[in-house]
DNA sequence: GACATATTTGCACAACTATGCAAATATAAG
DNA sequence: CTTATATTTGCATAGTTGTGCAAATATGTC
């Protein structure tokens, strides 16, 4: 993921920018452990495969990290990266240009 | 826009999760005046229509403003109120929680 | 093996979205 | 008023996306 790429971050965006993947995010902020899908799916009221397919949208944009764990399947935030994504992102765009009236 | 609402949260990164769009925004970000949308074209190869659709999208989730300025329109980030939301959510992820092993 | 639980996949479908083009509108200049 | 430039809107369309349900798969338990 490259921050000045607007085609990156735009993926990255795009997978947040869905309310039931963002309520898994949150949820997934709350907690301190991996959680599983079942577990998951009591913050969004859609079927599980829905969860499922979100998870994965999630994971593929590198949101999340997932591990098999029994029959479970447990994730995680991958809450270094998406900070840097995120920081990165409001550090571009707070730094105001400094070059009026210069050349 | 509450930060804290993953609704609200997903609204905005919903507007900036489309590639077009995240162009016009970076445009802009480099940009240390306000564009009009002809010249905020060169950025992406898509009908001015489009362009002005994406503006639009991008001003009704407060990510630019515009002001019109004679038969020009020109458009400027929103950079406090982006920066904010970005930061706050960036807060949001980081904070691991502290709160295992007590209870 | 049979059964139970968790997750994924195939399928269908409705809703939404990005897009281009042409027409409409807004504003300025002549 | 006519013309030129900038932006918006209406319409059609192709592609994408979120969803539920049922079936398939994976893994653990008996």
């Amino acid at each position: 993921m490259d921050p000045d790429s607007p085609q990156d971050m735009a993926a990255l965006l795009k997978a947040l920018g869905e309310a039931n993947r963002m309520s898994l995010v949150y949820e997934l902020c709350d907690a301190n452990t991996p959680q599983n899908a079942m577990c998951l799916c009591s913050c969004c009221d859609v079927d599980a495969s829905v969860v499922s397919r979100h998870l994965k949208v999630l994971a593929q944009e590198g949101v999340v990290t997932s591990e098999r764990k029994g029959r479970e399947k447990t994730y995680a935030l991958n809450r270094q990266e998406l900070v840097r994504s995120l920081r990165a992102l409001a550090d571009k765009i707070e730094r105001t240009c400094h070059d009026e009236g210069r050349m």
